[in-house]
RNA sequence: CGGGCUGUAGCUCAGCUUGGUAGAGCGCUGCGUUCGGGACGCAGAGGCCGGAGGUUCAAAUCCUCUCAGCCCGACCA
C-alpha cells in the first residue's frame, strides 16, 4: 500500500548479550590461552572490538561454537531431543556440499539410488561386529499403529505390534548388502557403483549441532567389485574425492590416512579417513571409506559366478560423509563474527546492501542496485554465474549488514545516494581487508578474482593454523606433556604399534590415533621406535584430541 | 546409566531463603527523532510461573511425587 511501511523502522536498543553465557564463561583466570588462528579484522591489541558472536573462541570455543551456530542463522534445536532443524542458510551449505559432492560422485561412474528407511532387525545380525558397533544406538521400531490409551492420549496398539521389529537405518551396508546379493549373478554384473543420499539415525548419548546428532543427513556409497585390488582402489579413490573436495571446495586441509583397529568401522577390513584440525586443535573426521574386504559379502551372500565359472564372493566397499561436514566447516573457518564461508560453497556469493532515507532515494538505489546485480551476475566464478543477492528488507541497516558478517558472505556491498551518484560502491570482503568505495566497474570485473582470493586465503590461514599445531614427537614423555592438561594440543606424528599400551595411554590422556597418513606430511617418515611399547615402527600416526 | 543443575513472556533470566494472585533486558507492534548504520524516546501486545497432589485464609514461592531439558563422565559420522 502506502510507503511508509517501506521507510526504515526503529526498535529498542540491543545492549544485552548476557545471559546464560555470562555464568559459564570461565573466569579470567581460567581463560588460558587457546592458540585461535589469527583473525586479520580484528583491531586486537589496541582495544577489544565489539565481536558479532559472544564468547569469543578464546573465551570458550564451545560456547562459541554454538553461538555461531545460531548467529548465522544455521541451525537450532527441535522439539526432538538431539535433533535439529536446519535453516535455509545451513541447508544451501548442506546443498553446495551435496552438489559438489554428487557432481564428483558422477563423474567417477556413481548413479545414486535410494532405500529404505527401516530395516529387518535380522538383517544387522548378520555380521557380527557390525552388530556390535551399532546395537547400542538404534531406534527401534515395534508396532505399525496407535490407538487411545483411554487417558486422552496415544498409544501403541498390543495388536499391532511387528513380528520382527524394524530398526532405523544407522547405516545402509546390510539392507543394500542384501539387494546387491540379488542384483549381482556375474562378473558382467560387476562392478556396481551406487550412492545414495538420506538420512540415518544413531541414538547418541550426547549430542552437538552438526557434529553429533540422534539424526543426520549423509551421503553413503556402496559399491561391489570382483577382486580385493578393484576394491581397494575404489576405497581410496573416494578418499581422494573427499579430500580434494574438503581441500578445494570447503577450503579445510585434511590427512588422508588408515584407521588403526580401535577406531575401524564395524565389520570393515579397512577404513579410512580424512581428518581435519579445528582451531581449537582439536581433530574431526570429516570423511571415511571402508575396504569391507568380503565380510559383508559372506554375510550376506553376494556372490558371483567369475569369468572362469567359479562362485565367488564379491568385495565391497561403503563411504560417507555428513552434515558433520557443516560443524568441520564452521570451526575451520568462522571468527568471533561468525561463520566465513569459502566463496565455492558460499550460498551467496556478493550480498548487495541498499542505503537510503527517503522513499526518492530508495527508488534511485534501489535501480542502480538491480542493474548491479544483473551485471554481477553475468560474471562467472568457478564455471557458474556469480550469486548476487539483494538485500531490501526492511529493517535497520547496520542489523543488516551484521546478519550477513554473520552468515559469512564472501563479499558486501553497500550502495546509497553518494554511490549511485559517483558510480561507485561500496565493498567489503569477510576477512581481510577494511572496506572501501570502489568504481562500479572495478567491482563487476574483479568479483571473480576478489572470490579466488578469498577462497584461497582461507585454505592458506586454515593450512598454516594447522601447520602450527603438528609435531613430530619421539618420545612417550614428549607426548604426555604435549597433551597435559592445559597444554593447547594439536596433531602429534608419532610411532606406535597399533594395541592395547597405546591405546591405554590414549585413553588417559583422551587422545586418539586419528590415522595413519598415507603420504608423508612432515617429511620425516622413516621406520622408527614406537612410544608405547618400544618395538619397531615402519610407520608414524596422527595423534590428537578429537570431535 | 553414575555425578551436578535447570524448568517463570518469543529469547535470556530475576523473583522463591523471610508465602499475599508476576518483573527486567532483548525481540515483537505503532508513532516520532535519528541514520553510510549493529541508535534513541514514547506508547503497546504478550505469561493460568513444566505437570499432579498436599500444607495454608492465601503458593511461582513451603512439602511430596512426576515429566522434560541442560552440563560433566562412559560411547560415537
Amino acid at each position: 500500500m502506502s510507503l511508509p511501511d517501506r521507510a526504515p523502522r526503529y526498535a529498542g536498543a540491543r545492549h544485552s548479550r548476557r545471559g546464560r553465557l555470562s555464568t559459564r564463561m570461565p573466569a579470567p583466570v581460567e581463560c588460558r590461552a587457546v592458540p585461535i588462528l589469527p583473525h586479520p579484522t580484528s583491531d586486537f591489541p589496541l582495544r577489544m572490538a565489539k565481536t558479532a558472536v559472544s564468547p569469543t573462541r578464546a573465551e570458550n570455543y564451545p560456547e562459541w561454537y554454538q553461538q555461531v551456530v545460531k548467529a548465522a542463522d544455521l541451525a537450532e534445536n527441535s522439539d526432538v531431543r538431539g535433533c535439529m532443524v536446519i535453516k535455509p542458510w545451513g541447508y544451501a551449505i548442506w546443498e553446495g556440499i551435496q552438489r559438489g559432492l554428487d557432481t564428483r560422485f558422477k563423474e567417477t561412474g556413481h548413479e545414486n539410488a535410494y532405500f529404505p528407511l527401516f530395516i529387518p532387525m535380522s538383517f544387522l545380525e548378520k555380521e557380527a561386529e557390525h552388530v556390535e558397533g551399532f546395537a547400542k544406538e538404534c531406534a527401534v521400531v515395534t508396532h505399525h499403529r496407535l490407538e487411545p490409551d483411554g487417558k486422552g492420549g496415544l498409544q501403541p496398539a498390543p495388536s499391532a505390534k511387528l513380528e520382527e521389529p524394524l530398526i532405523v537405518r544407522p547405516t545402509s551396508e546390510t539392507i543394500i548388502g542384501a539387494t546387491f546379493a540379488r542384483w549381482v549373478q556375474s562378473y558382467r554384473d560387476l562392478p556396481i557403483l551406487i550412492n545414495q543420499w538420506a538420512n540415518v539415525v544413531r541414538w547418541e548419548l550426547r549430542t552437538r549441532m552438526f557434529l553429533r546428532t540422534t539424526e543426520f543427513l549423509w551421503q553413503e556409497g556402496h559399491t561391489v567389485h570382483a577382486t580385493s585390488d578393484e576394491a581397494v582402489e575404489e576405497t581410496r579413490k573416494m578418499l581422494d574425492v573427499y579430500a580434494e573436495f574438503a581441500e578445494n571446495v570447503m577450503a579445510m586441509p585434511v590427512i588422508k590416512g588408515e584407521k588403526t583397529a580401535g577406531e575401524r568401522f564395524p565389520g570393515a577390513v579397512a577404513t579410512y579417513s580424512i581428518e581435519a584440525m579445528m582451531q581449537d586443535r582439536k581433530a574431526l573426521q570429516a570423511g571415511t571409506s571402508h575396504f569391507l574386504g568380503q565380510n559383508f559379502a559372506k554375510a550376506q551372500e553376494i556372490k558371483f559366478q567369475s569369468q572362469a565359472g567359479e562362485l565367488e564372493f564379491a568385495w565391497t566397499t561403503s563411504w560417507g560423509v555428513s552434515t558433520r561436514l557443516v560443524g568441520g566447516l564452521i570451526m575451520s573457518h568462522a571468527d568471533d563474527d561468525g561463520l566465513v564461508c569459502p566463496p565455492r560453497l558460499a550460498p551467496a556469493h556478493v550480498v548487495i546492501l541498499p542505503i537510503y532515507k527517503s522513499d526518492e532515494e530508495r527508488a534511485t538505489v534501489l535501480a542502480y542496485c538491480e542493474s548491479l546485480k544483473a551485471e554481477l551476475a553475468t560474471q562467472s566464478y568457478e564455471g557458474e554465474a556469480i550469486r548476487v543477492k539483494l538485500d531490501d528488507r526492511d529493517i535497520r541497516g547496520g542489523d543488516k549488514k551484521w546478519q550477513w558478517v554473520k552468515r559469512g558472505v564472501p563479499i558486501r556491498v553497500e550502495i546509497g545516494p553518494r554511490d549511485v551518484a559517483g558510480g561507485g560502491a561500496f565493498v567489503g570482503t569477510r576477512i581481510g581487508e577494511k572496506p572501501q568505495g570502489m568504481d562500479r566497474a572495478k567491482l563487476v570485473a574483479e568479483a571473480p578474482a576478489m572470490l579466488a582470493q578469498l577462497q584461497q586465503q582461507m585454505f592458506d590461514r586454515a593450512k598454516q593454523a594447522r601447520d602450527d599445531a603438528s609435531v613430530v614427537i619421539d618420545s612417550l614423555a614428549e607426548f604426555e606433556a604435549f597433551f597435559a592438561d592445559g597444554q593447547p594440543g594439536g596433531l602429534v606424528y608419532a610411532h606406535f604399534t597399533d594395541g592395547p599400551d597405546m591405546e591405554a595411554k590414549c585413553k588417559e590422556l583422551k587422545v586418539t590415533p586419528r590415522c595413519i597418513p598415507l603420504e608423508p606430511l612432515l617429511g620425516d617418515d622413516g621406520p622408527g621406535k614406537c612410544l608405547f611399547t618400544g618395538a619397531k615402527s615402519e610407520r608414524r600416526a596422527v595423534f590428537a584430541r578429537a570431535y
